[in-house]
DNA sequence: ATAGCCTCTGTACCATGATACGGAGTCAAG
DNA sequence: CTTGACTCCGTATCATGGTACAGAGGCTAT
């Protein structure tokens, strides 16, 4: 028979061997009870493993996600709603940030570019004083 | 006279002691020669780590400000602007990549939101396979 | 029955960007 | 001339998300 092992499990999930591990040491993923001294995994795990990587795709970071996976068994869909929230607030946030860096950039390298007279207006930018 | 110490060196820029002392470290900030058993710092230094601080806001890794700041001394415009560039295509990709997960986190909230028959759509697609 | 790959366990290490702390020395004001 | 704040230096620790490796044991095909 084809059991999941540790390294079948892993690559099903495209994820290395050592981030199973490193998942279970986390409490993210369980250490199935073993029946001799390898474990085997089922289609559960998988799922399990499989949402983790998703989760973290959506950017959730690792605690976020052990909560998530608690509501997952207790099904407080107030509790992922209020956890989704948060992380679309915390992702706006983010891509405001990223967005004002690009304009800089953006900016900047035009300048830079026109013109070749002075110092480069890049490096003369980091150098005043914030804001 | 109230020449820079750390201290004041630091807190003109916004940053802790140790965060000056780490830049030390790292080679990002010169540990002035000291006339005596304490270090004087001057304005030089408070330029250069506000532009360190500046150009980390625009993304740069202290890795990518080190070699900015060599190029600052050679003044070596092509080179500043093609590390720009890089990081401009950094950001976009990872402006992508921040939209996509809003996008995915939004449509779901909305979904869960809006209908509470059967498992919370949430939790059901981070547990769907990859794509 | 033995080679060769896999597993288990524990520990160590990586990058990134700091932050904290102990112990000794220094410096300026009262 | 002592007290209190600051400095220096080295080392340790933190968070985040892994990766690597050693040593012992297990499983399977030939």
């Amino acid at each position: 028979m084809t059991a999941l092992t540790i390294a079948r499990l892993a690559a099903a999930a495209s994820v290395g061997v050592e981030t199973v591990r490193f998942y279970q040491r986390k409490g993210l993923m369980p250490v199935p009870a073993s029946s001799g001294a390898v474990r085997h995994y089922d289609a559960a795990d998988l799922e399990r493993l499989r949402f983790i990587r998703t989760a973290q795709r959506a950017g959730f970071s690792l605690k976020e996600i052990a909560e998530l996976l608690m509501l997952d068994a207790g099904s407080d869909r107030i509790r992922v709603q209020s956890l989704t929230r948060t992380r679309l607030a915390a992702l706006d946030a983010e891509m405001a940030e990223l967005a004002a860096a690009r304009a800089m950039l953006s900016g900047l390298l035009d300048e830079c570019t026109s013109g070749s007279d002075g110092p480069c207006p890049i490096i003369a930018t980091f150098t005043r004083p914030c804001q």
